[in-house]
DNA sequence: TTTTGACTAAAAAACCATTTTGGTCAAATA
DNA sequence: TATTTGACCAAAATGGTTTTTTAGTCAAAA
C-alpha cells in the first residue's frame, strides 16, 4: 500500500543522511526535504527522531542477520562454517556506518534509545553462536567444556575487538587481524 | 641527593592529584601547592604538565613492568606462566587509575602525548609474551605456527578487551571473563 | 488518510566578559 | 651555583546572555 511506500522513502532518505552525518548532525528537515515533504508528514509515521534512527539501525542489523543465517543455514563443516561466520560478521558490521555511530555513542554514553535494537542483534549473534558450537559439539569436531562460558568470552571479544577494528585506524592490517583471531579461536575449540 | 628527593616529592604529590582528578582537572597549582611550594618550582624539572604527567604514568607502568617480569622469571611450566601473567597483567592494570586515564583519553584522541610511554608499555609486553610463548614451544608444551602473529593477536585482545573490562561496567563478572579469556588462549595453544 | 507549514519550547550555537591556568623569568634565597 | 619564589603574560576555560536552530505539535488543507 501507499502508506509503506513513503515510509519506506523516509527511511531511505534518513538512512543516507545518518549514514553520512550520525545522529546528532542529521536534521529531521533535511530528512524530509530530500523527499519533498514537510517535516510534518515524518511524524506522521515515527513518533520521534530516536524512533526514526532505530528503524535505520534495525533494518540495516536485519539485512545483516539474514546474510548471516544464511551461512549458518548452510550444509558444511562446522568449523568452516564458524570460520565463515566471523569472517562475514566483521565484513558486513565492518560496512554498516550506522552501526559505528552508534559503537562510539555508546563509548560516551549517549545513545541509550539503540539499547534495544542492539540488544536483539547480541541475543541474534548469541544464539547463532551456540547453534555452530552446538553442531560441532555433536558431530565431534568441537570439544567444548561449557558451550555457555564459551559464547560469552567469543562475543566480548567480538564487541571489544570492533572499537580499535572499526573506529581507530591502529591496527593496520584489518585482514590480517580478523584471520588470526579466526585461528586463534577455532584453534582453542577443535579436537587435535 | 637533594635534587632527586625534591622531584619525587612532586611526582608523588602529581600522581595523588592526577589520580583523583584526571589530567584535564587537575592544576599545577595545587600539585605545588600540596608540598608547599611555588608553582615555579615543579617547572625547575618538569618542563610542562604533559612531561610530569608522562613521568606519573611512566612510575605507574614501571611498577607494573616489574611485577610482571618476576612472573615471566620463575621456573614453572610455560602455560602456568601465561596463566599467571595474563591474570596479574589485568589485575594490576586495572587498579592503575592513570593508566584508565590514559585509555579514556586515546578514546577521545586527545592525549597523544602519553604514546611513548604506551608504546614503551606496549613493547614490554610484546617480548614478554614472546619469551613465554617461546618457552612453551621449545619445551614441547605449545604448537604455534608463527609466534609473531600469534603475539599480535594476543595483544590486540589484551588492548580492546580493557575498554570494556576497565572503563564501561557492562560486563558483570570480571573475575570470570579474565579466566574464561586465559581458558580460550592456553587451550588454543597448548598441544593436546 | 495524509500532508502542510506556522508555531512553541527547548536545546545548541554564538558571543562576550571574566577568571583560571600553564608556562616564563628576573630577582631572591640558600 | 642550584633552587625557589611570585609577579606576570597569553591563551584557554568558564559563566552568563542573547540569538539561532531544531525536535516535536497541531489546526487546517488536500
Amino acid at each position: 500500500m501507499t502508506e509503506d511506500k513513503v515510509k519506506k522513502t523516509i527511511i531511505e532518505s534518513a538512512t543516507i543522511f545518518f549514514s553520512k552525518y550520525g545522529f546528532y548532525k542529521t536534521t529531521m528537515d533535511e530528512i524530509a526535504r530530500h523527499i519533498h515533504k514537510a517535516k510534518g508528514a515524518i511524524y506522521y509515521y515515527f513518533k520521534s527522531k530516536e524512533e526514526l534512527f532505530n528503524e535505520v539501525l534495525k533494518q540495516e542489523l536485519n539485512t545483516i542477520k539474514a546474510a548471516l543465517l544464511k551461512i549458518v543455514d548452510r550444509e558444511v563443516e562446522p568449523m568452516e562454517m564458524f570460520k565463515d561466520y566471523i569472517l562475514h560478521r566483521f565484513e558486513l558490521l565492518n560496512n554498516s556506518t550506522n552501526y559505528h555511530e552508534t559503537l562510539k555513542g555508546n563509548l560516551f554514553d549517549k545513545y541509550k534509545f539503540v539499547k534495544d535494537v542492539l540488544d536483539d542483534f547480541h541475543s541474534f549473534e548469541r544464539t547463532q553462536i551456540t547453534i555452530i558450537l552446538e553442531k560441532g559439539k555433536n558431530s565431534g569436531y568441537l570439544e567444548i567444556a561449557s558451550i555457555n562460558s564459551t559464547v560469552e568470552i567469543i562475543m566480548m571479544i567480538f564487541n571489544s575487538i570492533e572499537i580499535p577494528l572499526f573506529l581507530q585506524d591502529s591496527y593496520k592490517n584489518y585482514e590480517n587481524t580478523i584471520n588470526e583471531l579466526i585461528s586463534l579461536i577455532t584453534n582453542s575449540l577443535s579436537k587435535k
